[in-house]
DNA sequence: GCCTGGATTATC
DNA sequence: ATAATCCAGGCA
């Protein structure tokens, strides 16, 4: 039987989880519930941005209109848009001033969807992830110590693979280092290397 | 103000 | 391989 959304509740991560550094809370979060409301999926996948010097993340503008929230204490959300279509769902990390994020990048169906998992052979990516927890911009700058927007404990540890960012090749040598995290050998990941 | 180019995804 | 789609950030 599957845990339900109240039941996931109590398992809440607090402020110390998420004010560490971003790579250690990407890597944590892998197993974890993502909860909104009645639904939950399990992240599966996560890449960590390390702050102002990684050229591969929005924090190199330092603080602006659209990232300031970056730059806060962990534990609140960072939501985006991307292309134009897509709303990026991240996790600021890291004590104040630090403006490291997570990017959740996939998520498999835990709680709250109606139809079985449809046929997900094909949809991956961060895109997917936003839409199917009903997560847009109206969550930016969300705090998800508080109200039905949170992340919980749920798997033990799973092994845990590591490559480089995905889409981010314009970031010289950020791009090649390994900040990429995803469940080893799970079918909900975007891609496997 | 104008211009460039994305932390993407579906389809050709 | 490329269109879709819009806004942030840089520069004038």
């Amino acid at each position: 039987m599957s845990p339900t959304a109240d039941l996931l509740a109590a398992g809440r991560c607090d402020e110390a989880f998420y004010t560490r550094d971003a790579v250690t809370v990407a890597r944590a979060l892998i197993g974890c519930a993502l909860v909104h409301g009645p639904r939950a999926g399990v992240i599966v996948e996560t890449e960590a941005y390390l702050g102002p010097e990684d050229l591969a993340s929005h924090a190199r503008f330092g603080v602006t209109a659209r990232n300031s929230v970056m730059y806060g204490r962990g534990g609140f959300a960072y939501v985006y848009l991307c292309y134009g279509i897509h709303e990026m769902f991240n996790i600021v990390t890291g004590p104040e001033g630090a403006g490291q994020a997570v990017l959740v990048r996939a998520v498999a169906p835990l709680v709250g969807f109606g139809a079985p998992p449809a046929d997900d052979a094909v949809g991956r990516g961060p895109g997917k992830v936003t839409r199917a927890l009903a997560i847009d911009r109206r969550h930016d700058r969300r705090d998800l110590l508080a109200g039905d927007l949170f992340v919980a404990a749920h798997a033990d540890a799973p092994r845990i693979a590591v490559g480089p960012r995905v889409g981010v090749d314009y970031a010289g040598r950020w791009a090649r280092r390994r900040l990429r995290f995803w469940w080893h050998g799970h079918a909900a990941v975007s891609r496997t290397r």
